[in-house]
DNA sequence: CGCTAGCTTGATCTCACTCAATAGCAGTGG
DNA sequence: CCACTGCTATTGAGTGAGATCAAGCTAGCG
């Protein structure tokens, strides 16, 4: 079922039967794209967007010395380039980190979807305000945080939303990024990336390795990012597990 | 007339006389807020929001040492917290910088709009991702540049948001922040920022005096910020303008 | 087997921070 | 009228986190 995932534990948006079965019929077809490629260019105009299903994929923009900057990672269940239904065009690249499969929404189909059903189109728009929460705190995360706490934050931000969507159980996760991934994710040289991983092990924090991420102290992991998952508006039972107060039920 | 400068000079929004008819109707009351006061606090379940008419605005978190992070500025037309019609409480908190005329929205009011004019909700929803695409802006300037080029960005920035409401002619407008907000803003220190500004002045770029800035070279200062407003999503003819391609048609 | 992408470590450099001190200016009250 | 307070701006000296530059190392894969 393509919508399984969508507004999966996030507050405000439980999705009902009918707006289900809306946007299942609205798809127009699901494909897949290899890893490492760019799904949606700057700046072309799109009538389309995509719903994340499996993989993963990134928002990057790239400065006039053509080193990139990720500005967002997204997860299965994300709607990825839903913001491109308002937009038109985006002012950021798309591409994917794994080889993903994806499901496409026709912006015709949602604006149908957007007039006869409201409700829905509301929770939609929470969706792309969920990004731009999102994006508030990386800015957050790159203005106040040194390397150490900027790539703590990012890995409880990244298991939150694994946990959230049930592929993570609160310390153990797949990643498929490189330090260099990371780095270009916090701002950091994949050197200093490298760096702060060696003392997040040697700490005891938690241990990165060929694309596992293993949290062996939670607490202090959050602590060190001054992670505060409220601006994910995960549900709270979600949250508690996130923020390593409790162990997940499915442990 | 309460919605003269909302959507003004964007692209995709021309709004329509019955849409304007409609949200002129749904302002429960105008009110005005002293400078430097928290408007909304984060967290505080909201059910109004608040479209700005005069003075400015901003978004900003606090970090656990008490150190205040801007994550936005607001000027007049914007709809600054639009975004909690659909998220019912904020992630970060919003304040005045400037004494502010704002004009109050009830969600009950957004609601029916969006039910009854589903192409004006899309507008509206069209306004929240800009905001979300400065957010990215932001983080880009945060993590792509060099303490003179982010304040030459945000200096961009606000010139062209200026010009576009009519309140710069491209050279001068003021900007009614200290040293310290711009810090706050560009994440430096006011004393780094201080000599930021004396440098830029220095090379003959610009001239910050008292809430007044004075472009000397617009050109220099687009190049050293890798200033694009394409994010912004205005007409092309205030990009021109803000770009210094063209000189104002109001000079 | 050699190639390449990703990871690891060391040495040096630099941008922006911190700490410290001073000046200017508006408002306030004696 | 001046003294006092507080905020903003300015300048100098020393420091440090993370960048850069340079080499090796490891493992998967043709």
């Amino acid at each position: 079922m393509i919508t399984r995932l969508l507004l999966h534990n996030r507050l405000n948006g439980d999705i009902t039967a009918a707006e289900r079965a809306a946007l299942e019929a609205s798809v127009a077809e699901v494909i897949e794209i290899p890893a490492r490629q760019v799904a949606v260019r700057q700046g072309v105009p799109v009538d389309v967007s995509t719903l994340l299903l499996e993989g993963m994929m990134t928002r990057h923009m790239e400065d006039p010395s053509g080193r990139r900057h990720l500005v967002g990672v997204h997860v299965p269940g994300d709607f990825v380039d839903l913001h491109a239904y308002a937009l038109r065009k985006l002012d950021h690249n798309i591409g994917t980190l794994t080889p993903v499969k994806v499901a496409m929404f026709p912006h015709g189909s949602l604006a149908r979807l957007q007039a006869g059903l409201p409700e829905l189109a509301r929770k939609l728009w929470f969706l792309t305000l969920i990004d731009a929460a999102m994006h508030r705190q990386w800015a957050f995360r790159l203005s106040s945080l040194t390397a150490i706490g900027r790539i703590a934050h990012f890995l409880c931000e990244m298991n939150a939303r694994m946990v959230a969507i049930g592929q993570s159980d609160g310390r153990k996760f797949t990643l498929p990024m490189t330090q260099a991934d990371l780095g270009e994710a916090c701002s950091l040289t994949s050197i200093h990336v490298n760096r702060v991983i060696r003392e997040l092990r040697e700490e005891g924090l938690c241990t990165l390795r060929s694309s596992l991420v293993e949290i062996q102290d939670l607490s202090a992991l959050v602590a060190l990012g001054q992670f505060q998952p409220d601006y994910l508006y995960f549900n709270d039972d979600v949250a508690q597990v996130a923020l390593g107060r409790v162990r997940n039920r499915y442990d």
